[in-house]
DNA sequence: AAAATACGCAACCAAAAAGTTGCACATGAA
DNA sequence: TTCATGTGCAACTTTTTGGTTGCGTATTTT
């Protein structure tokens, strides 16, 4: 399918720039705990969980605890999905242009 | 810019499967008119022209008048934008992998 | 001209999302 | 053991979002 399990909850995932500003941050490579990433920002540890549960339900992130606490890192694989979705609707549009194009030059 | 003007806001103009729908269906190319994207929702019309509005504000749609209706074509530049900022990221987080790895394999 | 089609605008509603506070519990450090 | 750190869970408040209804206006079509 065109964008795996559920890519409109994937991109309604990345469409909050709390949770934007996380997934550039653990694009890194650091798998990071939730108080480190709720450093920096203005928000509340407990607001902070919430994006990151929201990022690990759609498969983006994924938790791994270490002692006391929880860490979070990437998973490339969805956005690799996303992002062929978006060159597949891409390519579609251009090509319908193309045709468009060449049916216009044909008119005598 | 990762993402170019707001990458945020354009993600989550995707992230919700009515507007992913129309990206899908005027992927194919013809520049629609608002009653005709309704046609085969259980939405009103009002309803879609405010999602079309969401879609047109982040710049993935155009909209052109032509005699009493109002068409809407998309915008396949944003698309891409947002293609190479999902690329950027997903090859940030392969190399910080890389190098955890390289890491790794010089212990003795 | 009259009727039907296609919109735009504004007010209003309800459900979901974002964020907070309060409290209990587990793990590490002193 | 005692104290500090890092979380998890639940209830509650506040915005935002998705959606509707009602009404007025511009084009077609008949």
């Amino acid at each position: 399918m065109a964008g795996g399990p559920d890519a409109a909850a994937m991109f309604a995932a990345l469409g909050d720039p709390t949770r934007l500003a996380v997934v550039n941050r653990l694009a890194l490579g650091e798998a990071q705990s939730i108080s480190r990433l709720t450093e920096g920002t203005p928000l509340t540890r407990q607001a902070m969980t919430k994006h990151l549960k929201v990022l690990e339900g759609v498969g983006l992130l994924r938790q791994i605890k270490v002692g006391r606490e929880s860490r979070f890192a990437l998973d490339p694989a969805p956005l690799a999905d996303l992002t062929a979705y978006l060159e597949l609707v891409s390519r579609q549009w251009d090509d319908a242009l193309d045709r468009l194009r060449n049916f216009v030059e044909e008119q005598p």
